[in-house]
DNA sequence: AGCACGCCGACT
DNA sequence: GTCGGCGTGCTC
């Protein structure tokens, strides 16, 4: 039964404000345009606040409440788009799941785009007098840092600007704004602005001869097909660029300026179609099952396991292609660092303008406009990292995740979700096909590939029928090394014979910087880091010593602090230091280094990669940067220094990062024609997640793997959560993490759930940033139980502390 | 997140 | 004595 027109109606609303669902009642005026989904505008305390409707309730469920007075929503806000109803329940059910808030989640899950509105600033003429009167040092710097912005300014810019803690930042402002020398001058987007794009006219005008050669320049790297973004050209060609002589060209004909952009995704505005290659056998057969799939319009999840070069990716584009001819959508997500131009460049050449791409490199403006194609559906495939999962993608028919092991899927701050776990669940609630595609899956996929629940398809063999290249494992302990230890004999020969040959090779070490560990010779004192719980690296090219979790640095030190003792050494290997010794050992062999101190935006790592492709190098030298994703067609050789270093860290996961970075950095090797050759350096050549990498041997790795996840009860065989308690007090921290693990060990008892609660321990990062970390570790075979459990951890608010509750962890530390 | 309330030190 | 700084708590 419909209630009836006068009745009055409650809603709930997500509020974009860290908080959870708010009740409202809905003016009889307003009524006929809630839905859920619908932006409205609502009374916060005494402000206004923006939010979507999330539940409507019936009359049943709106018992007046008690304790909190329900207002009327202000209004229903028309200048943002609706969110469709799938993506708001998406919303809610992660919310619950991970243990954050609504609003967290819908500020996670929106772009700055169809989210609130930024407000701005403006000095006023009675505070533009006010200056250099008596008032307060801060006061003095807010007015000044407004004086110079005529135009506005927000709330983000000045706290960035003066370096002041928001909290202040906004006192400040609230206590100037009270004497009427700010004013509060709007609340639009903070991304009003256009985005120009220009064009190049087929036919130049007359008298082309006038323009002098560096507009001349420019005027060529205009497309004439395509309207390319002012900011674009900007970037790419910061020499010859200059608004002025875009204007120029536009005044005398040369160009046509374009205020909304056609293309809205520039980054690779002159990718070329392609023709769909025909699949291999195996390929055909995969698509075949997957298409099939899709048409049947239900739930199934996939996980596709290819070895590297199998050609997955040609896999997902022939199956989108079903889907797109049966007016579903698709979404794809992609980890953070593979989301290069390059797999965007490989959709849109066989999609065109109908996929979005979400990456870091994009401008708000870029962003939001690729959302809105999104939401409009004009864009029916939607692809990007994480928080692509968000998109708001109606009628969805499949959601890939391709490299579904890698952690960056899981949010390390709050709220934090996994976005591959909320793919599968997406899924389920749209009736929609899932591929999980992997190399290397996870053990817990494997899991449910292995019961029944995930569909196990296989893609066992590269394209072109090129081989996995041979690995060889050399014993670190029993074998003569060359130089100074860092390369054996048989690496450096084979290096040698690479390079003699003509050909490339790839040396890979998980660990950057010169030496990882700086101690006195004299009296062994090492240098730690004063804020963390780690040692300091030495960077001899920066000649310092660095803290690789807070940066702190401090000048390479020449005397012990300790002792005074000048014999100051250091030991281990990063990447910096094989860079050096490869120069002793080899001479003038161009080489590039990739990590984090040589990379530092995306086009870095592009520019590099290219280079590198291009043969301007012959060796790179780099952590995991080097091991995801990249053809490399010249490479015959490649080289692990150290395989076993990422196998110690204390977290269960340690094995299998461990076999998934040497299968990844293996799967470099013969891309080409040539055939490839890896050769692996350990000292640990026993272990199974060094032995199964080197034989490509994925299915036994998972057999040893199961067995010590079985026997310490850890994923797949339990879920885990982790309480981790944080704060500048060692003692404080220590006391909340005891009283909270003593109520959830009564409330374990009390329930006679078989959930352990162990712990409270030191994390084993003890200390970061000045602030001691103490968790409690949480693992049930039910999840339910968990959930159940986990309702007892909160504790009172206390000041000096903060509470971190991460559901399925993905990392331990 | 923002905004108000309310408690402590440097000024009239 | 007050002003104004920042810590704590609440928002349907």
């Amino acid at each position: 039964m419909t209630p009836s027109a006068d009745a009055p109606l409650r809603i709930r609303v997500i509020v974009d404000k860290p908080l959870g669902l708010l009740d409202y009642h809905v003016p009889t005026s307003l009524k006929t345009d809630i839905k859920i989904g619908v932006p409205v505008t609502v009374p916060l305390g005494k402000q206004q606040a923006t939010g979507y409707v999330a539940e409507l309730l019936s009359p049943e469920e709106s018992a007046p409440p008690e304790d909190f007075e329900v207002k009327p929503i202000s209004a229903v806000d028309h200048t943002r788009p609706s969110l469709p109803s799938n993506l708001i329940e998406l919303i809610l059910f992660s919310a619950d799941y991970y243990a954050a808030t609504c609003g967290e989640v819908l500020h996670a899950a929106l772009p700055a785009v169809a989210r609130a509105t930024t407000q701005r600033f403006t000095i006023t003429p009675d505070g533009l007098k006010a200056l250099d009167t008596n008032l307060s040092e801060p006061h003095q710097q807010l007015l000044e840092y407004a004086k110079e912005r005529p135009k506005g300014f927000t709330l983000t810019g000045l706290t960035r600007a003066l370096q002041w803690k928001r909290a202040s930042a906004g006192s400040r402002l609230r206590q100037l704004r009270a004497k009427h020398l700010i004013e509060l001058t709007g609340a639009q987007q903070a991304t009003k602005r256009k985005l120009l794009s220009y064009r190049r006219l087929p036919t130049p005008p007359e008298g082309t001869s006038k323009l002098n050669p560096t507009s001349q320049a420019l005027l060529h790297v205009i497309p004439t097909l395509e309207p390319i973004p002012a900011t674009r050209l900007a970037q790419t060609h910061p020499g010859i660029f200059s608004r002025s002589r875009l204007k120029t060209l536009e005044r005398h004909g040369f160009i046509e300026r374009i205020e909304k952009a056609q293309s809205s995704n520039p980054y690779d505005i002159t990718v070329e179609p392609d023709v769909p290659p025909a699949p291999t056998d195996e390929q055909a057969e995969v698509i075949d099952v997957l298409r099939e799939a899709c048409s049947a319009n239900t739930f199934k999840c996939f996980l596709l396991q290819g070895v590297t070069g199998s050609g997955k990716t040609e896999v997902y584009l022939q199956t989108i292609e079903r889907c797109l001819a049966e007016q579903r959508s698709a979404l794809v997500l992609v980890p953070e660092i593979a989301l290069t131009p390059q797999l965007g460049g490989r959709f849109r050449a066989r999609f065109g303008n109908r996929v979005a791409t979400f990456h870091s490199g994009l401008t708000p403006d870029e962003r939001r406009h690729e959302w809105e194609r999104v939401r409009s559906g004009e864009a029916p495939i939607g692809l990007g990292a994480r928080s692509a999962l968000f998109l708001p993608l109606k009628n969805i028919g499949i959601i890939i995740v391709d490299e579904e092991h890698e952690t960056s899927f899981k949010q390390e701050e709050s709220p934090r979700y996994n976005a591959r776990d909320l793919a599968v669940l997406r899924s389920k609630s749209e009736g929609a096909v899932c591929i999980l595609g992997s190399a290397t899956p996870s053990l817990e996929t494997r899991a449910n590939a292995d019961s029944g629940r995930y569909h196990h398809l296989r893609l066992n063999q590269r394209v072109f029928n090129r081989p996995l290249p041979p690995v060889e494992i050399i014993p670190l302990s029993t074998t003569e090394r060359a130089g100074d230890g860092i390369f054996t004999q048989p690496l450096l020969d084979a290096l040698r014979a690479c390079l003699d040959a003509g050909d490339q090779a790839i040396l890979f070490l998980n660990r950057r910087g010169f030496a990882p560990y700086v101690f006195c010779k004299d009296c062994g004192t090492p240098f730690r880091c004063p804020d963390c719980d780690v040692s300091l690296t030495l960077h001899r090219r920066r000649n310092c010593l660095m803290c690789h979790y807070c940066g702190f640095e401090q000048a390479a030190p020449t005397t012990c602090p300790e002792c005074e003792s000048d014999e100051v050494g250091a030991h281990g290997i990063g990447t910096e230091r094989i860079e050096a010794e490869l120069k002793t050992l080899l001479g003038d062999v161009p080489t590039i280094r990739l990590d984090r101190d040589t990379v530092r935006r995306r086009v870095d790592l592009e520019n590099r990669l290219n280079e590198f492709r291009e043969g301007k190098a012959r060796v790179l030298i780099g952590t995991q940067m080097v091991a995801k994703g990249h053809d490399f067609p010249g490479v015959t050789l490649v080289g692990v220094i150290t395989a076993d270093t990422s196998l110690n860290f204390p977290d269960f996961r340690a094995g299998e990062r461990t076999f998934q970075l040497l299968t990844q950095v293996s799967g470099r090797a013969g891309r080409g024609d040539k055939p490839g050759r890896v050769i692996v350096q350990a000292f640990e050549t026993e272990h199974y997640a060094v032995n199964c990498a080197t034989t490509h041997n994925y299915d036994d790795f998972v057999i040893k793997e199961m067995e010590a996840r079985h026997e310490l009860r850890y994923p797949p065989y339990s879920h885990l959560a982790i309480l981790r308690f944080e704060s500048e007090e060692e003692a404080l921290a220590n006391q909340e993490a005891n009283e909270a693990t003593n109520r959830l060990r009564t409330r374990t008892e009390e329930l006679g759930h078989g959930v352990s609660v162990l712990g409270p321990a030191p994390a084993p990062l003890a200390r970061l940033k000045g602030i001691y970390r103490v968790q409690v570790l949480l693992k049930s075979s039910s999840r339910r139980q968990l959930r159940e459990v986990l309702s007892a951890a909160g504790g009172k608010r206390k000041s000096g502390i903060r509470q971190i509750l991460d559901v399925d962890p993905v990392s331990m530390l």
